[in-house]
RNA sequence: GGAGGGAUGGCCGAGUGGACGAAGGCGGUUGUCUUGAAAACAACUGUGGCAGUGAUGUCACCGGGGGUUCGAAUCCCUCUCCCUCCGCCA
C-alpha cells in the first residue's frame, strides 16, 4: 500500500509509474478521489462529535445540578445531532471501504534503476556466470531421468492428486532433504539469518499483508469452512511474523529464513511447463525475509541476492542475475532481481530464486514499524528471495550432473549431507 | 467437541454509564542533589486520522466488529485469542 499523502503530492509521478508498470487497471484516480470524499466527510462528522461530546458533558453537569428541564432540552438536541452523525457515518464507512479496497489494489511504483519495458521482453541479464557442462552423449531431461533411475514418480503423483502432483522417491527425495539442510544451514551460520518455522496456513489478513490478497487470490488454496489460506511461499508467514508490531530500532536489521512447502494453484497456462516437476502445486523451498530501515534498503537487496546466488555457485550450475523490467516486476516490488540456472536437459534457464524489495509496501498493508533512535516511528522495509526454491534445483542437479551411464554425481557440497553418498544410480 | 473463566497503556494492575486516554505501581527519559554512580525528589513518558507553515486544535482507539444511550473501558450481541477442567488424539 501506498501513502496517501505521498499520492496526494505526486500525482504526476504516480501516473507516470502505473505507466511505467503497464498496469491499466490500477485504481489510483479513484483512490485520491474517494481520499477527498472521505476527508470531506471525516471533517464535517468530527464538527459534530466535537459539539456532542460538550453538549454530553454538559448534560452530566446539568443532571447534577438538578436542572433537569435544561438537561432534557438538550438532549433532544444531542439526539438531533446523534442522528446526523449517524447519517454521514453510514456514508463515511462505505467511502473508506472503496477507498481501501481501491488502495489495495495500487502496485508499487518501480525504482528508477529497473529497466522500463511493457513486459517481461525488456527484463535484463546483468550478470552470467559458470560453464554450461558438455556432453559426449544427448543429455535426458529430469523427467526421463526420473523415471529411468525410478526416483521421480509423476504416474503415481497424478493417480493420489491429480496433474502437477509428483512423488520423489529414494535418491532424489534425499537429494531435496540434503539441498534444504544445506541452504538453511549455510544461511543461518554465514548469512546471519535466524531458522523460523512458522505456520503453512494462515488467516486472510496475512494475505493482505505481503499482498497476496485481495488480487492474487485465485492462485491460492484455502479452506473452503475456515479462515485458512494455504502459503504459496513462506514469504507470507515470516513477513507477517511482524504485523502490527513497533520494532525498537536497535533490534534491525532482522533476518529470517525458513524451509516451507509452498502450494500454488498454477491456473494459468493449462499446456505450459506440463513436463516433470517445473511448475506444480506443491514444492518445497527455503526463503529468506529481510526488515531493516529504510536507508539501508536498496543494499539489502543487493545482499540478499548474493546470500542466494553463492549456493547455485557451490552447487556448481551454471547461473545467472537477470534485473526484471517494470512491466514484469510483480505488484508489491519496487525492484527485482530473479536468479535462473541452466537446465542441460530441458535446454533452459530456469527460475529458482526472486529477489525483491518492496521499500514499505507491505509494512504498511502489514502494519510494521520501528522507533528510530530519535523516538519517530515510521514504516519498515522488507525484502524477501528465495535461498531457494527446491525442485528446479533439484531438476538442475539431475540434469546437470547426469552420466552417460544414467547415474547421477552428487555435488560436493553436498555429500555430507546425504551420507556421503556420491552417486544416485 | 463439552463446561467455566479471562483479554485495559512497554509491563503489572484498578476501574460496572458522565470531567477516563484512563488511578496506582514498575520500567523509560529529563532535571535537582552528587566528583561520578546509587538513593531520594520533581517533571515528562501510547498510537493514529483530520485541519493548520506552525504553536496548536479536534476526532478515534481499553482484543476485533456491531448495537443501546444525549453520553460506553463500563450495558447488549457477535467474532477472535488466551487460561482451567472433561473428552479425543500424534
Amino acid at each position: 500500500m501506498l501513502d496517501i499523502r505521498w499520492m496526494r503530492e505526486n500525482r504526476t509521478a504516480l501516473a507516470e509509474a502505473m505507466r511505467k508498470l503497464n498496469d491499466a487497471d490500477a485504481p489510483w484516480e479513484q483512490a485520491l478521489d474517494l481520499d477527498e470524499q472521505r476527508r470531506s466527510l471525516l471533517t464535517r462528522v468530527e464538527t459534530l462529535r466535537a459539539e456532542r461530546n460538550t453538549g454530553s458533558k454538559e448534560i452530566g453537569r446539568l443532571f447534577q445540578e438538578k436542572r433537569a428541564d435544561e438537561a432534557n432540552a438538550l438532549k433532544a438536541r444531542m439526539a438531533e445531532i446523534g442522528d446526523e452523525i449517524n447519517a454521514l457515518d453510514v456514508e463515511l464507512r462505505s467511502v473508506e471501504e472503496r477507498f481501501l479496497a481501491a488502495m489495495l489494489r495500487i502496485p508499487n511504483p518501480p525504482e528508477d534503476d529497473v529497466p522500463v519495458a511493457p513486459d517481461e521482453s525488456g527484463n535484463v541479464v546483468v550478470k552470467e556466470s559458470g560453464q554450461k557442462p558438455r556432453f559426449d552423449f544427448d543429455p535426458l531431461p529430469h523427467w526421463d531421468l526420473g523415471e529411468r533411475l525410478g526416483i521421480i514418480d509423476l504416474e503415481r503423483g497424478a493417480r493420489l492428486s491429480g496433474s502437477r502432483f509428483y512423488v520423489l522417491k529414494g535418491g532424489a527425495a534425499q537429494l531435496q532433504r540434503a539441498l534444504a539442510n544445506w541452504f538453511l544451514d549455510v544461511h543461518v551460520e554465514e548469512h546471519g539469518f535466524q531458522e523460523v518455522y512458522p505456520p503453512f496456513m494462515v488467516r486472510e489478513e496475512c494475505m493482505v499483508g505481503t499482498g497476496n490478497l485481495p488480487k492474487f487470490g485465485d492462485v491460492l488454496y484455502r479452506d473452503a469452512e475456515e479462515d485458512y489460506w494455504f502459503i504459496p511461499t513462506a514469504e507470507v508467514p515470516v513477513t507477517n511474523l511482524h504485523r502490527d508490531e513497533i520494532i525498537e530500532a536497535g533490534a534491525l536489521p532482522l533476518y529470517y529464513v525458513a524451509h516451507t512447502p509452498c502450494f500454488r494453484r498454477e491456473k494459468v497456462s493449462a499446456g505450459k511447463d506440463v513436463r516433470g516437476i517445473k511448475r506444480v502445486h506443491q514444492f518445497e523451498k527455503v526463503e529468506m525475509v529481510k526488515f531493516v530501515e529504510p536507508q539501508h534498503g536498496r543494499d539489502e537487496l543487493e545482499s540478499l541476492t548474493r546470500s542466494a546466488e553463492v549456493l547455485v555457485e557451490r552447487l556448481g550450475l551454471p547461473w545467472r542475475r537477470v534485473a526484471i523490467a517494470t512491466g514484469d516486476l510483480s505488484f508489491v516490488a519496487c525492484k527485482k532481481y530473479d536468479i535462473e540456472v541452466w537446465a542441460a536437459g530441458s535446454q533452459e534457464w530456469l527460475e529458482v530464486s526472486s529477489c525483491s524489495w518492496f521499500r514499505d509496501f507491505q509494512a504498511r498493508r502489514a502494519n510494521i514499524r520501528y522507533r528510530k533512535e530519535d523516538g519517530s516511528i515510521e514504516h519498515v522495509h522488507t525484502l524477501n528471495g528465495s535461498g531457494l526454491a527446491l525442485p528446479r534445483i533439484v531438476i538442475a542437479i539431475l540434469e546437470n550432473y547426469q552420466q552417460a551411464d544414467g547415474s547421477i554425481v552428487v555435488p560436493e557440497v553436498l555429500r555430507p549431507y546425504m551420507g556421503g553418498r556420491t552417486r544416485i544410480d
